[in-house]
DNA sequence: TTGTTGACTCCCG
DNA sequence: CCGGGAGCCAACA
């Protein structure tokens, strides 16, 4: 495991979800565009479902570029994902699909930029 | 080192 | 709107 510094990408998708405020959302798609690669969407996914119970990151506000909550057979996920947004205020029309035009984060230069810092200082 | 695996997306019917 | 298929690429066996 030479991975020393590894969890590099975790720490960054992690840092950046950090930065969604409560009672809005993201997509998979924008993480990775943050992290400079829009392609690494699945990525993001990935980094997620590798979070603890007692986590800090609120991963409940990433959801897929549809506007709808991912469930790869994971009901009871989904479940408590969609509970916890529309605890925050997040709505979901009749089809289970979120705004994305009204619910949104849209991430800033700045606020990359710190989070990217805040997961790796020594890089840059 | 190679192969498999996705909490994804985009594109096409 | 819904389903299927290809692309992408970091982690892990």
């Amino acid at each position: 495991m030479t991975r020393v510094v590894s969890p590099g990408f975790r720490a960054r998708v992690y840092a950046l979800v950090r930065r969604v405020p409560p009672g809005r959302v993201v997509t998979y798609g924008d993480v990775a565009a943050a992290l400079g690669s829009p392609r690494v969407a699945r990525h993001v996914g990935w980094a997620l479902a590798a979070l603890s119970d007692g986590t800090d990151v609120p991963w409940q506000r990433v959801i897929n570029a549809q506007g709808r909550i991912s469930f790869k057979g994971d009901t009871l996920r989904s479940r408590v994902q969609r509970a916890r947004l529309e605890r925050e205020g997040v709505v979901f029309d009749d089809r289970e699909r979120v705004d994305l035009g009204v619910f949104r984060h849209l991430y800033d230069v700045e606020e990359v930029a710190d989070a990217l810092h805040e997961a790796s200082p020594e890089a840059e």
